[in-house]
DNA sequence: GCTATCGCACAAAACGTTTTAGTAAAAGGT
DNA sequence: ACCTTTTACTAAAACGTTTTGTGCGATAGC
């Protein structure tokens, strides 16, 4: 029996009779076979890996965009469900370094976590032709439709206006400096939103990376300065949230009898402070489940449908009880 | 020039002179050509990947045995150490699945997670001669020496020492329900400690997956049974221990006045909860390190130096103040 | 001046598949 | 009975490297 015969046995392809192919089968079952993957790759010209790039993977603990367990519930899911299409999932902690693994290389794919402006990573892979899906827009680049994250803009005001529905007449955004899409729309969202309520906007920016310390010098502002204090603070993320609580309880300031407080995206920080921070759940889970299906759809050549919107999910606690 | 020349040059194996080698430098530079990773990988018989196996990756949030940040830090540091050596990281969710990834068989490598007593994954990647490394040693293997992690005696040890030297008489613990080293080997030093001390040993087992349920459970039991309360816990996972603080807070016993409480295993509960919850960082990044450049060693053949003992750092906290 | 030795470059084989282009034999149509 | 189509299988090419072995001119040794 020919090499032939067999591969086109194994992948169900050429004309063979029923026989030779269960017979082929049967052999195949019988020695644990399987087909060398690099050879198989070489021949075919896909791998079978998809690399999973969320920025600085090798600063962590230190700076996440949006925390840890977001991370981890992210890789974990895409993981799973590029192995349910039979795909490897590699983590690539840092796309822009020179000596990059052969292997990273040689994925049929990528998923690259919130882009920031024009950014490199993106600009790099697209220039060599690398089939990729993005979590979150690039805010540089809006032609580019083949990303996967929740409309921000939605998301920001459905948030808005739980904390407008509790009372809140003077909300204050905390946002995050990274120059990427979900800073970017939950401020013009938010800038929106508060020129129809005839509302003065007030923004602060904090790096991600100051974290809860970063969280308490911008309450402490907010909540000492000369200005009127405002009755609601919502910050992007957990992390600031949690400074924001901390300084506020210092302050004497009752959260959330004299302030509500609400976060953008949920964290360990959020579900565990007391009282409990209402945060946005941005479903890591599902959105990574669409991006790595957006990202093997376009392996395949099917037509793609744009952007994918996953709805975030709002979790109300203590934080903005009436 | 021949394609021999030229794969001499870039890989600086034959002979050529040093003007040629410098020629094909040149103009590989200028094409920014790379070899053809699958090519490579089936001339040479490596992958240049290596697969990161940490068990139920599909189940995380609802279980962990060391929890969300633990395999945060574990798989960052694991995907750079393999990066600085040339080499990619893959997430394998789940060994067990017979639809593994045809990718999944062509590794160079596994790092398997914490093993249950004859670990499935791990017979079967020695049955086909993978070659292997584990964080912490599979209890029904004693033979088997290439793994890495902590000495959970000695650790187990310096915790309990730690709390006597606060005051404790009485210390119960809190262990998993997992077959796997971890627990066994500090049920066995705790055992060992009592014994030494004549202080009568109390395990109370709660499933890792009960999380803070659990603890908060086995805390009533331990707390208000009929037998003497015990004036310190030590709750072998972070979550357990944030069970049980919440617990006791529900109780209105002090902690740290009327019971000493700690952790096997730093966490954000640990962390975040107040008092915060003295704990065992068990280095995840340095075990990561550990265990992907003994995988490496093994690769290359190199005599590996039995199992590599990583040292806990031991985080003072306030629920073991005097 | 003849033969080893050496330095340099290259042709060809090998890695293990998949795919293309066939070839016989059997079946079908007139 | 002849031509065409279908069926069942296979030889060979291709994928892009690395490695092995070979050739050839130059240098060295005697």
């Amino acid at each position: 029996m020919s090499v032939t015969t067999v591969s086109h046995a194994l992948n169900g392809k050429g004309t063979a009779s029923e026989a030779t192919r269960q017979r082929v089968l049967a052999v195949a079952e019988r020695l644990a076979y399987r087909a060398h993957p690099m050879a198989r790759g070489l021949r075919r010209g896909r791998t079978g890996v998809l690399a999973l790039d969320m920025r600085p993977l090798d600063a962590i603990g230190s700076y996440l965009p949006v925390g840890v367990d977001y991370f981890v519930r992210f890789a974990g899911a895409a993981a799973v469900t590029a192995l349910d299409h039979g795909l490897g999932l590699m983590l690539v902690p840092d796309m822009t370094r020179a000596d990059l693994p052969q292997a990273a290389h040689g994925v049929d794919g990528y998923v690259v976590g919130d882009p920031l402006r024009d950014d490199a990573v993106l600009t790099r892979l697209l220039d060599a032709a690398v089939p990729v899906v993005t979590v979150g827009r690039d805010p540089g680049r809006p032609e580019f439709a083949d990303w996967v994250g929740p409309d921000d803009t939605v998301e920001t005001e459905r948030m808005l206006d739980l904390l407008a529905s509790r009372g809140a007449r003077d909300v204050a955004l905390l946002a995050g400096t990274d120059d990427n899409a979900w800073n970017v729309d939950s401020e013009r969202a938010y800038r929106a939103w508060a020129r129809r309520r005839s509302m003065p906007a007030r923004v602060l920016h904090v790096p991600e990376a100051a974290g809860e310390d970063g969280g308490r010098d911008a309450a402490r502002r907010l909540l000492t300065g000369k200005r009127r204090r405002p009755d609601a603070i919502y910050c992007q993320t957990g992390r600031h949230a949690a400074g924001v609580l901390a300084e506020a309880r210092r302050l004497e300031v009752e959260v959330p009898g004299d302030l509500l407080l609400a976060a953008g995206s949920d964290a360990q920080q959020t579900r565990l402070a007391r009282p409990a921070i209402t945060a946005l759940d941005l479903a890591p889970e599902e959105t990574a489940r669409a991006a790595v299906e957006l990202l093997i759809a376009r392996l395949n050549g099917d037509a793609t449908p744009g952007p994918v919107i996953v709805p975030a999910q709002l979790h109300v606690r203590d934080s903005t009880a009436r």
